[in-house]
DNA sequence: TTGAAAGCGTTACCAC
DNA sequence: GTGGTAACGCTTTCAA
């Protein structure tokens, strides 16, 4: 394998200046720099990046804390961890993987071992220690979410505006008994930020005739749910679905009994959205600028140390 | 930031000692371990990965190439990664991800910058060139899946025999037109091994009245499959699922239109046949399994440098 | 059983 | 516009 040093005897300069032709934090005669170029080239020459990290005092790489699900869920998780990588990659970075499971702790070994130069953090908690400690290091950070009470920038949708607009929708359709259908996430504590977001928003602006209930994605849960819900509310006419995983079971349980006088309006990617039975109407939730702006936020920070700034969607309907 | 000098000051013993005690790559007296192990808990002693990674010569990381997607085959590729992240934690490494779409390039960078120890290689073409490029350099790797021609040690389903157990099921349901429907990766080139496996394993074993044909994962995807198969087999009454993303399209179709004399056996993980809309038999793709084999494989190789072996998992039934 | 010191391959400061 | 060189923080050989 060439070192720099390699590179700079067949350009015929010193070690520095490949270095700084290659990092570009130095002007550079177009002559040297091409014969430096060329001599990299010829040689396949790849700096290590061990060395480079321990010199420069950075890593070129940012730690995901990205959660683990066994449905649907999954492709939307998977959505946002690709976003993330392409957006990294393109900006000379590389993505570290962090086990959610090891909690807190699996981020204070990434931090202290100076594996990471930043850290986005899915997935969180309403009250979330991770944050915390996240804001405490110091170490950039952008949270995919919204928990409570933290200083971190932020990346999320505004949950109870798209609850709001998902219930003016069903209104709009002459729905008048209408339901949230919420993931068992909703139940703390300490529950997750976007459940209960949704649910505020649902309630603030449902009329007299609603309720909000949680949901197991299975086809017996679904069962259980429409159920509960019919007995609850006495006619049911409209339902809001934050809850991706419980959306084949809900359309497939409706069709099979021909009720069609439901309208269904999910909370979801249009991605999901689209793998339906047939298309619905529904409050989008972008997941892909949502990631793509936590790592351009998270990247810049890394660029220009300094506050940085949270962002929250609006919420958009897509018509089918 | 506590340094390994502040450490070895703190206990009263050199640089090296807490080095060793850390390693355990050499027997010291209780007394001093003992007082080492204090200081480092004291001082949040962290010892710095880049450095430890230039001065020992790797990095203890390994990097993961995992594929894309957006449907539920996602379900599956997390719980993937999700146990390789598990089991290379356990044993003391961290994962990096590798950008599929970077293809072998992104591989030659990895490598060349020396980020990782190992390569876990997903979702391999059935001639593919980066399984070639991790052979030649030498790095340790292990493939899951089974390239048509490569050196490295593959772990795989018997994706043949997997087909072959389906159609002897159907066969035992009396079952006489049996379809295969096959993920449009079948079609080459390159294609996908797993694919191809498949399909010859169910054409060995079916009877006279079979036939094999990709189909687009979507509502109308199938809808075009079903007519399409039922015309070209005059009788349809079994069907083999290679493609984990038609089913819940393929049953739901089949239950709308009351077919209830075809069944359904598709080849796919347990925990995605739990989430359809009621138990099927199904051959199991045991991909927990698959994916803690290949990351136990490579970091083996890590430990001990030499051959290593593949591993072919034997189909088995799981009735619902 | 322990310590001293020579690397590991960069980056970035200080000169020229 | 370019070169020399001291860090960076650890691992490991050599010595005792």
């Amino acid at each position: 394998m060439a070192r720099i040093a390699d590179v700079a005897r067949a350009a015929g300069v010193s070690a520095s200046t490949v270095s700084y032709v290659l990092s570009g934090r130095r002007p550079i005669s177009p002559e040297t720099r091409d014969r430096v170029l060329q001599a990299v080239r010829d040689l396949g020459y790849r700096p290590d990046a061990a060395a480079g990290a321990l010199a420069g005092g950075r890593t070129r790489t940012i730690g995901l804390v990205a959660p683990r699900c066994d449905d649907l869920t999954a492709a939307i998780i998977q959505r946002m961890v690709g976003t993330i990588l392409e957006v990294a990659r393109r900006r000379d970075h590389d993505v570290l993987l962090i086990d959610p499971r090891e909690g807190a702790e699996g981020l204070r070994r990434v931090i202290g071992s100076r594996l990471v130069d930043g850290v986005i953090l899915m997935d969180t908690d309403e009250t979330d220690p991770r944050a915390g400690l996240l804001e405490l290091s110091g170490i950039p950070a952008v949270v995919l979410g919204s928990p409570s009470d933290t200083g971190l920038p932020c990346v999320d949708l505004d949950f109870a505006g798209a609850a709001r607009l998902a219930v003016r929708h069903l209104r709009a359709r002459n729905a008048d008994g209408v339901a949230l259908m919420s993931p068992p996430e909703l139940i703390g504590p300490p529950g997750k930020g976007y459940a209960r977001h949704t649910a505020h928003g649902f309630q603030s602006e449902a009329g007299p005739t609603h309720t909000v209930r949680v949901c197991e994605p299975t086809w017996a849960g679904v069962d259980d749910w429409l159920a509960a819900v019919t007995r609850e509310l006495g006619t049911l006419t409209g339902i809001v679905v934050q809850h991706e995983a419980a959306l084949p079971p809900l359309l497939g349980l409706l069709r099979r009994e021909h009720r069609d006088d439901v309208t269904v309006v999910p909370i979801c990617p249009s991605e999901i959205a689209h793998l339906l039975e047939s298309p619905v109407d529904h409050v989008e939730i972008p997941v892909t600028a949502m990631a793509r702006t936590a790592a351009e936020t998270l990247l810049d920070q890394l660029e220009h140390p300094g506050p940085a700034e949270s962002r929250l969607f609006e919420p958009r309907l897509v018509l089918a």
